[in-house]
RNA sequence: GCGAGGGUAGCCAAGCUAGGCCAACGGCGGCGGACUCAAGAUCCGCUCCCGUAGGGGUCCAAGGGUUCGAAUCCCUUCCCUCGCACCA
C-alpha cells in the first residue's frame, strides 16, 4: 500500500450525487408508506404549506424538525404515519394568476410541483400517497359535505356582519388584508369601507365554554398559545338587567359589577346600538355625532367624547333617571353594547364623568381587610374599581360586592350570564378560489342546499373579472331549485380557507375515499395527531378552528372519542437572517434554501438547523455555522471511509505487539462513552432537544478521533461507535447517514434499520465526574507549577477506609465525627482517622455517592490514556496499598492522589 | 393595564420543574501549542481575578429572605419579548 496517493485522494462525499441516490432509494423501498391496517401509528405533522410557490428556509426549519423526529420514531420501530398536503385555495393566487395572466389553478398547480421538487430535494420522508391537495374538487368536494352536515346540526347561520370591503376589488377582505393606520387595500391602496353584508357562519361559540376550559387539559400545548387561546375565547361572567329608556322601552345592559348599581350616574350606549341609532333620527346632535364616529380614525376620535341625547334611563335598583349618553368608548360587540356607568368605581366612567361634568357617587368602599383604609378613598380624584362593601346602597349597605352581585341580579330581575369576545366564524368570502358554498338561493323556498348527490359544486372555469368570477359566471350561476324545480342561482361566496385547514390531517387517513371525508374507524385509531409542528402564526384561528372542527365532528359521529385533535404541540421559532433580524425581502438578509441545498448540500441544511437551537428557539442565519456543520459531515464520512479502507485498525508490527483488544481499557472506555451517548441521544430526541443529541455526537466522534490516533483502534469497539453516531446522525442527515452506513459495508437501508440500544453504564455520571475532575486537576497542577515536561504522573485511590467513613459519615445523622469512631476498625486508625472523620463532619450535608476503590482504580485506568496523550507522559494508576504511604494519605474517595515527576 | 415567557461570563446559549458534583455544558470569536515545507483541515489546551501541587476570591439583571449550602426555592424592584386590551 502506498501512503501518498492515499492522502491525496479527496475523501469527501459529493451531496450532489449521493443525495439524489438515496432519495431514490428510499422512494423504491417505500420506506415512509404506512399501510391502511396500521395500528395506532405515531402521527407525526407540520401544518401544511400554503402554496406560495417555494420554501423558505421557516418552511424547512418545520419539515426538518418533524421528518428527524419521525425518522427517529421509525428506527424505533414505531409505525409512522407524516404526511403533507397543500394549503392551495386563497386570494394571492387569484392575485399571480392576474399578474401573470393566468389562471389561479394552474398557478396553484405549478407552485406545488416547485415545492414538491425541492421537499423531495431536502430529503423530507413523507408517505406522497397519502398527499392532500385542498383545491382538488375530491377534497373540497368533502368541506361541501361538511358545511351540509354542520347546518343539519343548526350550526350554521346566515347573520347579518360589519365586513372590510375594498370598493376597487369589489371583496371582502382579512383584517389582516387591510394595510396600515389609513386602512388601505394591500393589493390597491384603495381605502377599505365596511359593508354591512349577509353572510354564512358557523356558529362556533356554541363550542365557546369547551374550547375553553379543555384548554387546561392541552398539557402538551406550549403555555402562550394556550393563553392566547383563552384571550380571544375572551370568557366574562356577569349579569344582565334592563333600564327603562324613556320612549324607547327596555334597554338591555351587562356588567360584571352588579354591585355598584346604585352609583350609576349616567347611562351610555355604543353609537352602533340600535337604540341609538333610533335616537339619532330624530336628533340631529346624536346624528352627528355617531356618524363622525363611525368615519373617523379612532385617534381623531376623544377617547372621553359622548353626547347627551336629551333621554333618560330609570335605574332599577333606585328608580332614578339618569341621563343617556351616546359614547364611542361603548363598544358594541362588547356585553350588549349598552351600560350604566358608575364613575366612582370605573376608570372610564370616571374620566367620562370628569370630561361632561356628571355626578361621582361612591357606593363601595374597601372592606375591613383590605389593605387600603376607606378613609384614604376619594372617588372625586380616582375611581375606585376594587371590590369591597356596599355604601348608599340603601338597605343593601354592609354587603360585600361579591353577595350583592348574587342578591341584585334576584333583586332587579336580571339574569347571571356568561359572554365571550368569541364570535361566530364567518366564513363566507366574495372570491373565486376558495370552495363554493354548496347552497341555492330559491326566490320561493328561500336558501335550499345542494343535494349530496351534486356534489362536489366545482368551481366553473376562472374569468378575469373586477369582482367576483363566481358572479360572473352566469352559465354556472343559475340552475334549478332543488326543490322545486324553479330558476334559482347558486350562492356565489366560497369558503374561508381555513375551513379547509380545519380537518386536513383527517383526510390524511383515507386520502382517496370517495363515500365520506374519511374512514371513522381508521381516524379513530389514529388520531390525535401526536406531534404537530408549525409557527405561532396560526396559534389562534387555525388552531381554534381545527379543535372546533374535530370536536363537531365527534358529536356527529364521524370520529369517535376525539375531542381534540393535537396532543403534543411545537411552534418553531423564526430563522432570523445573519444580521439577526427577521428575514426580509426589504432588508436583504433572506437565504434561499435552493441556494443551501445546491452549495452544501440539504444534508449540511438540515443538520445546521437543527445543531443551531431547540425547536422553540429563533437564531440568526450564521455562514460560520453552515460552514461548521459541513465540516463536520465531510470529516465524519472521512473517518469512516478511513475505517472502511481498513486505515483505521492496520497495525504496525510495533502496535502489533503493544495490541489494542476490545478488553484493553482505552476500548473499554470508548465503549462507556458510546452507550452513554446513545441514551443521552435517546433522551433528547424523545425531547424534542435535537440539538442536545447532536452534541452528543460530535462529542463521541471526537473521542473516536483521538482514540484513533493515540493508537490501532479495537476494530469492533471502533466500528460501533461509528454506527452508532451515524444512525444517531440519521434523522437529521439521512442522505449522508445512508451513504456511510453502506460504506461500512451494511446491507439494506439506514432508514428501515434499527435504532441502537444501550443504557449508560451504572453510576457513568459519577465514574465521568471522577475522571474529569482528575484530568482537570492535573492540568491545574502542570499549569501553576509550571511543569514543563511531565515525565510520570501516578495517580493514587483512596484506601478503603476513608470509603468506608465516608459511607458512614453520609448515613450518619448529628455526630458524624462519634459515629465514624464508634467504628471498631476506623478508630484503630487513630490520629489520621480522627482528622479525616472530622473533616466529613464539616461538609457531611454536602457527601455524595462515590465509587469503590476498586472501581475508581478502574475508571482511572481506562482513563489514562487521555492524560497520557495530553501530556506525552506515562500514566500510573495505583491502589492504596500499592502507592507510597505519603502519596496514598492525600488521596479521598473520589479525589485520587496525584504526583507529577518531572 | 391584564396575562404569558424571559434576563447566565466577549457573543450565542445549556442548566434552572427534583437546591450541593456549578467558575457554571456546548458552539462562535480570541489566544497558545501539536502536526505540516506552508496554508487549510484535524488534534490538545487557555479564555472572571490572584496563585510555583490540585488553592483562594468575586460571579449567573438588582436588592432582600429561606437553608449548613441557591444560577436553581420565596418576596420586592428594574428591564426585554410576545399576546390581549377604551372588554363594562
Amino acid at each position: 500500500m502506498t501512503f501518498e496517493p492515499e492522502a491525496k485522494r479527496e475523501r469527501g462525499f459529493d451531496h450532489t450525487t449521493v443525495e439524489p441516490k438515496w432519495q431514490r432509494e428510499w422512494d423504491e423501498a417505500d420506506v415512509f408508506h404506512i399501510e391502511d391496517d396500521a395500528k395506532d401509528p405515531e402521527y407525526v405533522l407540520a401544518m401544511f404549506p400554503y402554496t406560495s410557490g417555494s420554501l423558505h428556509m421557516g418552511h424547512v426549519r418545520n419539515y426538518t424538525i418533524t421528518d428527524a423526529y419521525a425518522r427517529f420514531e421509525r428506527l424505533r420501530g414505531e409505525n409512522v404515519l407524516h404526511p403533507i398536503g397543500w394549503d392551495s385555495f386563497g386570494l394571492p393566487a387569484e392575485n399571480a394568476a392576474e399578474e401573470r395572466d393566468t389562471n389561479p389553478r394552474d398557478w396553484t398547480m405549478q407552485c406545488i410541483d416547485s415545492m414538491t421538487e425541492q421537499m423531495k430535494a431536502m430529503g423530507f420522508g413523507y408517505d406522497w400517497d397519502r398527499e392532500v391537495t385542498t383545491c382538488e374538487p375530491d377534497y373540497y368536494r368533502w368541506n361541501q359535505w361538511l358545511f351540509k352536515r354542520f347546518r343539519d346540526e343548526g350550526l350554521v347561520e346566515r347573520q347579518t356582519a360589519e365586513l372590510n370591503w375594498c370598493p376597487s376589488c369589489e371583496t371582502v377582505l382579512a383584517d389582516e388584508q387591510v394595510e396600515g393606520e389609513a386602512e388601505l387595500c394591500w393589493r390597491c391602496d384603495t381605502p377599505i369601507e365596511q359593508r354591512e353584508m349577509k353572510q354564512w357562519f358557523f356558529t362556533i361559540t356554541d363550542y365557546a365554554d369547551e374550547l375553553l376550559s379543555e384548554l387546561d387539559e392541552l398539557d402538551g400545548w406550549p403555555a402562550n398559545v394556550r393563553e392566547m387561546q383563552r384571550n380571544w375565547i375572551g370568557r366574562q361572567e356577569g349579569d344582565s338587567v334592563e333600564f327603562e329608556v324613556s320612549n324607547h322601552g327596555p334597554v338591555e345592559i351587562f356588567t360584571t359589577r352588579l354591585d355598584t348599581i346604585y352609583g350609576a350616574t349616567y347611562f351610555a350606549l355604543s353609537p352602533g346600538h340600535p337604540v341609538a341609532q333610533e335616537i339619532a333620527e330624530e336628533n340631529d346632535e346624536v346624528a352627528e355625532y355617531v356618524h363622525r364616529v363611525e368615519h373617523d380614525d379612532d385617534e381623531e376620535v376623544d377617547e372621553t367624547s359622548g353626547v347627551f341625547t336629551g333621554e333618560y334611563a330609570t335605574n332599577p335598583a333606585t328608580g332614578e333617571e339618569i341621563p343617556v349618553y351616546v359614547a364611542d368608548y361603548v363598544l358594541e360587540d362588547v356585553g350588549t353594547g349598552a351600560l350604566y356607568a358608575v364613575p366612582a368605581h370605573d376608570e372610564r366612567d370616571h374620566a367620562f364623568a370628569k370630561a361632561h361634568d356628571i355626578p361621582i357617587r361612591q357606593v363601595v368602599e374597601p372592606a375591613a381587610d383590605a389593605d387600603e383604609d376607606p378613609e384614604d378613598v376619594d372617588v372625586q380624584e380616582e375611581a375606585y374599581p376594587e371590590d369591597g362593601v356596599l355604601v348608599e346602597s340603601g338597605e343593601f349597605d354592609g354587603l360585600d360586592s361579591a353577595t350583592a352581585r348574587e342578591r341584585f341580579v334576584e333583586e332587579f330581575d336580571g339574569e347571571h350570564r356568561i359572554e365571550y369576545r368569541l364570535r361566530d366564524w364567518g366564513i363566507s368570502r366574495q372570491r373565486y378560489w376558495g370552495t363554493p358554498i354548496p347552497m341555492i338561493r330559491c326566490d320561493d323556498c328561500g336558501h335550499v342546499p345542494v343535494p349530496d348527490e351534486d356534489l362536489p359544486v366545482e368551481l366553473p372555469e376562472f374569468v378575469h373579472t373586477t369582482g367576483n368570477p363566481l358572479d360572473a359566471a352566469e352559465e354556472w350561476k343559475h340552475v334549478e331549485c332543488p326543490d322545486c324545480g324553479g330558476d334559482a342561482v347558486r350562492e356565489t361566496d366560497t369558503m374561508d380557507t381555513f375551513v379547509d385547514s380545519s380537518w386536513y390531517f383527517l383526510r390524511y387517513v383515507s386520502p382517496d375515499l370517495e363515500t365520506a371525508p374519511f374512514d371513522a374507524e381508521r381516524a379513530s385509531d389514529w388520531m390525535p395527531v401526536d406531534r404537530y409542528v408549525g409557527g405561532i402564526e396560526h396559534a389562534v384561528m387555525h388552531l381554534l378552528y381545527a379543535r372546533f372542527f374535530t370536536k363537531v365532528l365527534d358529536d356527529i359521529d364521524l370520529v369517535d372519542g376525539v375531542r381534540e385533535p393535537f396532543t403534543e404541540l411545537t411552534n418553531q421559532g423564526m430563522v432570523l437572517g445573519e444580521d439577526g433580524h427577521k428575514m426580509s425581502k426589504s432588508l436583504g438578509n433572506g437565504v434561499s434554501p435552493q441556494r443551501i441545498i445546491d452549495e452544501y448540500g440539504a444534508d449540511t441544511a438540515r443538520l445546521f438547523i437543527m445543531e443551531a437551537a431547540q425547536p422553540e428557539k429563533e437564531f440568526a442565519w450564521s455562514a460560520d455555522g453552515v460552514q461548521s456543520s459541513y465540516r463536520f459531515l465531510q470529516n465524519v464520512y472521512e473517518l469512516a471511509d478511513e475505517y472502511a479502507d481498513g486505515e483505521v485498525t492496520d497495525r504496525t508490527s510495533d502496535e502489533a505487539a503493544t495490541g489494542e483488544s476490545a478488553d484493553s481499557p482505552v476500548a473499554d472506555y470508548v465503549a462507556r462513552e458510546i452507550d452513554a451517548t446513545i441514551d443521552t441521544a435517546t433522551d433528547e430526541y424523545e425531547a424534542f432537544q435535537f440539538n442536545h443529541a447532536l452534541q452528543a455526537v460530535r462529542e463521541t466522534l471526537s473521542l473516536l478521533r483521538r482514540y484513533r490516533e493515540h493508537t490501532a483502534p479495537d476494530p469492533e469497539t471502533f466500528e460501533r461507535g461509528l454506527v452508532a453516531a451515524v444512525k444517531i446522525l440519521s434523522p437529521v442527515a439521512p442522505h449522508f447517514a445512508e451513504e456511510v452506513w453502506e460504506r461500512l459495508g451494511n446491507e439494506g437501508l439506514l432508514a428501515e434499520a434499527d435504532w441502537p440500544a444501550a443504557d449508560a453504564p451504572d453510576d457513568y455520571h459519577i465514574e465521568r465526574r471522577l475522571v474529569e475532575n482528575t484530568r482537570e486537576d492535573v492540568r491545574d497542577i502542570v499549569e501553576t507549577v509550571g511543569i514543563e515536561d511531565p515525565e510520570t504522573i501516578t495517580l493514587a485511590v483512596s484506601p478503603e477506609w476513608k470509603h468506608r467513613a465516608r459511607d458512614i459519615a453520609m448515613n450518619a445523622d448529628g455526630n458524624v465525627v462519634g459515629t465514624i469512631m464508634g467504628d471498631e476498625e476506623l478508630r484503630q486508625r487513630g490520629e489520621d482517622a480522627a482528622d479525616f472523620a472530622k473533616d466529613l463532619a464539616a461538609r457531611s450535608e454536602a457527601l455524595d455517592e462515590q465509587l469503590s476503590p476498586e472501581r475508581e482504580r478502574a475508571a482511572l485506568e481506562r482513563a489514562a490514556w487521555l492524560l497520557e496523550r495530553e501530556f506525552g507522559a506515562d500514566v500510573v494508576v495505583q491502589s492504596a496499598e500499592d502507592a507510597d504511604p505519603d502519596l496514598a494519605g492525600k488521596a479521598e474517595p473520589g479525589r485520587p492522589a496525584i504526583d507529577i515527576a518531572e
